[in-house]
DNA sequence: TCCATCTATAACCTGTTGGCATGGTTGCTA
DNA sequence: TAGCAACCATGCCAACAGGTTATAGATGGA
């Protein structure tokens, strides 16, 4: 019996919860994982998954066997993938998971230069705003906005990612006068989900002293895509990263406004599990986009 | 491919030193583990053993995959023997060492308690007074005496092993009177290589004084049931482990004499290697036989 | 120079494994 | 309660992987 197969299968299998989501993973057809698993069980003489028609359920050997060969098998893993990339080659899969924004603006951008550099790397790379599942998903690395309390994860802080206040010279034009932030009230603004607060209160900063201002926006967007062609078009004011906006300053589509007063800023990590072995794709790569991540404008130490 | 197997018949090979002595060992044929390693190599498009004709080394890559995987194979070996053996079945493969004397007398017993116990544990007892090499004969546990130097090696001391000086009634009547220690000179003399110093001294003890006698045997052998047997048989006086004698000396075969002397004692050890995993059978052993020798007449603590 | 020892290769065969199609079970939902 | 959807198990078939035997080639020692 291949028990690197088996194994793999009963883990995978464990960690999305069901046979058929594994097979997927793994490329096999749903009888084949069965097939596996069964196979084990029969090798070990003991039930190892509880079948509930509906999921799957480790018994408390299969925990065990979870416990212990989930390791071992990665550690196999990266030591073969490790002795590959000495040759001077990098391959192997690199499964990725970043926000949505910073995925479309930045990300796609570090990861082919990153691919360029080592061509038989294979990327998954899955663009989502709820937070990953690492283990489920089966992602290496996870870019994660805000502070986290997840235990069980390893992060990296790559910067804090600036918002600022902006809006195109357009509306500028046509709209009342921005002269304080309390003037804000009377415009039309456009925001993130994220930088409000559910009773609608933008958290604002000048200098040291924090001033909190309670906004009705005309456009409440969890897409920045949306957000920032918005404000291009002149809908109104509003907060955006500075990192999608820096193009459209430099060329003055975009103007800021207010520049004394700060946007929150969110922190950015890279988040990964801590596995025994890093693998040589998701090490270096975990080193790439950390550099090239902190050279973006709109992400700064801190 | 089958890593699994692949990555046995390599670390099988590094530690034997030779593809045909691993394949002996798995029960393959020469060149089944001729092809898993080429394979493995194909798959980490890596040379990992570099043929010699004579024999096989690993390359610097091959010495790495080989401490990755060596330990995690382990892993799982050891995590799936004991889900089986959680089911109350211990199981598998039993290798083990043990010099001749001790493995004749009292370890085959020992080994025939336990596989009543344990009737599916498969074992390999082999007797031999070359001290073990752990690794390339693939050993999970050794007995030995004397003190041990060597490093990566764990020892549990399970007591010293006791020999006195005896001879038969019918030698003790023939022979000249053996009033002191002194008188041994005069005396046919049968020991065992290990207890005389390479120039034929014999350290005793009489209290905290120590005493060195130097003899010139009349019969030097490492082989203990030949000692006994010339010592019964009446040829002369000699030392022996007194675990060896407890039967004789009890039914009056055999006489100590000198008996406020001490010969130096031999502390017994068994030892196995640092591996990830203590396989079920193996830990399993390791108590009993402990526990057994331990209620040894002629073993002692100190 | 021959021999012993070890590895590589070729040819062949068997057994396992994976895929497909299908049937059975469970839990949700209307 | 009945129908549906999701999931796992099983039987059958084809393909390939991995095993063995036989043989050739290489290397170090006597």
């Amino acid at each position: 019996m291949d028990l690197t197969a088996a194994l793999r299968a009963f883990v995978r299998t464990i960690e999305t919860g069901s046979m058929t989501a594994a097979a997927r993973d793994l490329k096999l057809s749903q009888p084949a994982v069965s097939k596996l698993v069964r196979n084990l069980e029969t090798h070990t003489r003991t039930k190892l998954l509880e079948r509930n028609g509906r999921a799957v359920h480790p018994t408390e050997a299969g925990r065990r066997l979870y416990a212990g060969s989930g390791t071992a098998l990665a550690t196999i893993d990266g030591t073969l993938e490790s002795i590959r990339s000495e040759q001077g080659d990098i391959s192997g899969p690199l499964r990725l998971h970043c926000p949505v924004c910073l995925g479309e603006t930045y990300l796609c951008g570090i990861v082919a230069a990153f691919q360029k550099e080592h061509p038989n790397v294979a990327v998954q790379l899955t663009l989502e705003n709820q937070p990953p599942d690492l283990l489920k998903q089966n992602l290496d690395v996870a870019f994660r906005m805000g502070e986290l309390d997840d235990q069980g994860l390893i992060q990296t802080r790559i910067g804090l990612i600036t918002r600022i206040l902006v809006a195109s010279p357009e509306y500028i034009e046509r709209a009342a006068p921005l002269t304080d932030v309390s003037s804000l009230r009377d415009h039309d603004t456009i925001v993130t989900d994220a930088v409000l607060s559910p009773s609608g209160i933008l958290k604002l900063k000048r200098g040291r002293k924090s001033v909190d201002v309670a906004l009705d926006p005309i456009l409440k967007t969890n897409n920045a895509h949306v957000l920032v062609e918005a404000l291009r078009r002149g809908q109104g004011v509003g907060t955006a990263q500075t990192l999608l906006v820096s193009d459209d300053l430099a060329e003055g589509r975009l103007v800021r406004v207010l520049p004394d007063y700060e946007v929150a800023a969110t922190p950015l990590h890279l988040t990964y599990l801590p596995t025994r072995y890093m693998r040589p794709a998701v090490r270096s790569f975990a080193d790439f986009s950390l550099q090239a991540l902190r050279k973006v404008d709109g992400i700064v130490q801190g």
